[in-house]
DNA sequence: TATGAATGAGAGTTCATTCAT
DNA sequence: GATGAATGAACTCTCATTCAT
């Protein structure tokens, strides 16, 4: 429920850019799903770049709140990684389509400068997340031998991609999936 | 080693189209990536949707037959979903441009006519993989309660990611990495 | 005397299509001569054969609407012919640019299938002129022996024609011209 | 029958012409509708202009050719002019895709600075045509108050109509359709 | 806040023509 | 005579953005 006209737009603009993709998105689009014409989104926002940027941005900040908060918290890595997977399910449910846009269109934000800022921070939580893998695997917590740069690429995928789940007529339980992916990633396919 | 100028030509396209995706990619691009004119490209090609439809077409027929050849060969799921697993990193390391643009330009694809044959296959290769995880499921050699739709969207993201670790200067080993993933989404982080 | 810029662009356009074709008038062309540049056209129109269509919609129907008046208005065929080549004239001199397109253009209109609705009228109109030709001669107005088709065709193109004497710095006079063309065509130049 | 390879893709491509237009037909089209590349038509002409030239400069050299000798031939106008209209109707069935070329593309022959002498000829043409026209309404051969511009425009049409009856299955037989030209021309349609 | 008209850069594509082989 | 590759200019059309009203 959007309070401002802005935030209407915004939230407009957001589902279109997670349908066709930011730079497939234009501003006619925009506009004629927001009821206006293009030219007059300039009253609202700087630009279309400018919209991008304050949609990801706080849904970042958020993200990279929680990845701190759980990081520090002092529960083991095994613990922690469940936690992280499961709340960033949750955030991916709550946030859909800011979420495929970073599935989506991660690739182009070097060329918008604007979003130099998102980009830090999605550089952060990657390195969050890292240190939780090396830190189980120097503990003992996890097995030996494992990449951690690749999995947390594995599992950062995986997470993105759990939107196909929470679109469309039936949505799925975040919770439910947060954990299925845990169980996957901690323990694997096979029983133990 | 392309052979014609029309190959050589293609596997320039291909590498633009992994770096700034399809639509980021103009043909102007292209052709001074390649020497010539924008224009002397339309004499070897029709068009650039065209362009990405012969780039496309011939990896995805190429991995849907390993992957029908895989499933049909009779092994255990474990053993099956280890061999598709590390057939996939292979192909993703020997066609790592097209393998980004499968990637980062899935979602636009239904806007290309001429690439409905390549979705089409996409289509079959996940059923092929969501039904070695069922049937792991089925025979008790995966753990139950497992969601093969979720596992096998996991898989695959994870597949396409890994060429971030084949591009640039030292490109790591197809093996190992196959190896790792097979590793992760069999045995999970924890030991065994 | 156009009232919307929409109108005014059009006629422009009108203008340009009767001197060059429409294939050898570009969209630049219509756009420094209305004074904007080529891309903001599309701000009006949706493409250039949309423009084209139009144009000659209306006046094709307005044409086919006095035709069909006139051949179901119960005179003879001698008098409705007559009648029939005044209104051509007539029209021809109140949209000359219209006209002219007709007399150049028709043959790459089954190229343009936004003008199909214009290509069935035109089939029409031939039919109808050519049911009172047929008419005069089965009731004996008309000498016997002709050829309906010919005929029609011979008139048609001579109606088309008219519009050199519209255009320029002393414009004859549309009356005139059509009761010189009837007299021509019903009479002969033979003296009676 | 088409004697050099020359003469073969000249008739080949006034056939193009006749059927697209000047400006509608590609060399490309050409090429391929003669079974060679578009760039090898440039050993046998300088450029698609002058094969327009070469095509149609004979074609209307030896129809002025026969206008001058029957206009000089001393015969009375009614005469003359029935003369005039059967061979320029025998001329186009016999060179029916040049007499398509001047139908359609006339018009953007002053665009085109190699067929300066084919205007040159259709000018002359028709003032020939003229001159016969203004004798016999001097002499009272014909009607009196004819506007002899306005009549050979419209008999000048009506003849490069003809070839509508000419191409297709079944040809119509030229000597018919110049005296029904010629009939409505000097008689009518209204019975003597 | 919004409209409607326009900009200007750049997109994909076409095409007559050239030329080394 | 023909090929195959390329040029370069022009084409229709798109789109983010601006601005007077």
């Amino acid at each position: 429920m959007p309070r401002s006209r802005r935030d209407e737009i915004l939230s407009i603009a957001a589902q279109q850019f997670a349908d066709r993709g930011v730079a497939g998105t234009t501003v006619r689009d925009i506009g004629s799903a927001a009821g206006i014409l293009s030219g007059s989104l300039y009253h609202h926002f700087e630009s279309k770049e400018q919209m991008v940027a304050e949609l990801l941005l706080p849904v970042m900040q958020r993200q990279v709140g929680h990845y701190r908060a759980l990081v520090d918290g002092g529960s083991g890595a095994a613990v922690t990684l469940r936690a992280l997977i499961k709340v960033a399910v949750a955030e991916a449910a709550q946030t859909p389509n800011e979420t495929r846009m970073f599935r989506n269109d991660a690739q182009s934000f070097s060329a918008m400068p604007t979003l130099q800022p998102v980009t830090d921070l999605l550089v952060e939580a990657a390195k969050l997340w890292a240190s939780v893998i090396e830190r189980g695997v120097a503990e003992g917590e996890f097995r030996n031998g494992v990449d951690s740069r690749l999995v947390v690429a594995a599992i950062f995928d995986a997470v993105l991609s759990t939107t196909r789940w929470f679109g469309g007529k039936r949505p799925d339980n975040p919770v439910r999936i947060g954990d299925a992916l845990a169980d996957l990633f901690l323990g694997g396919l096979l029983p133990a």
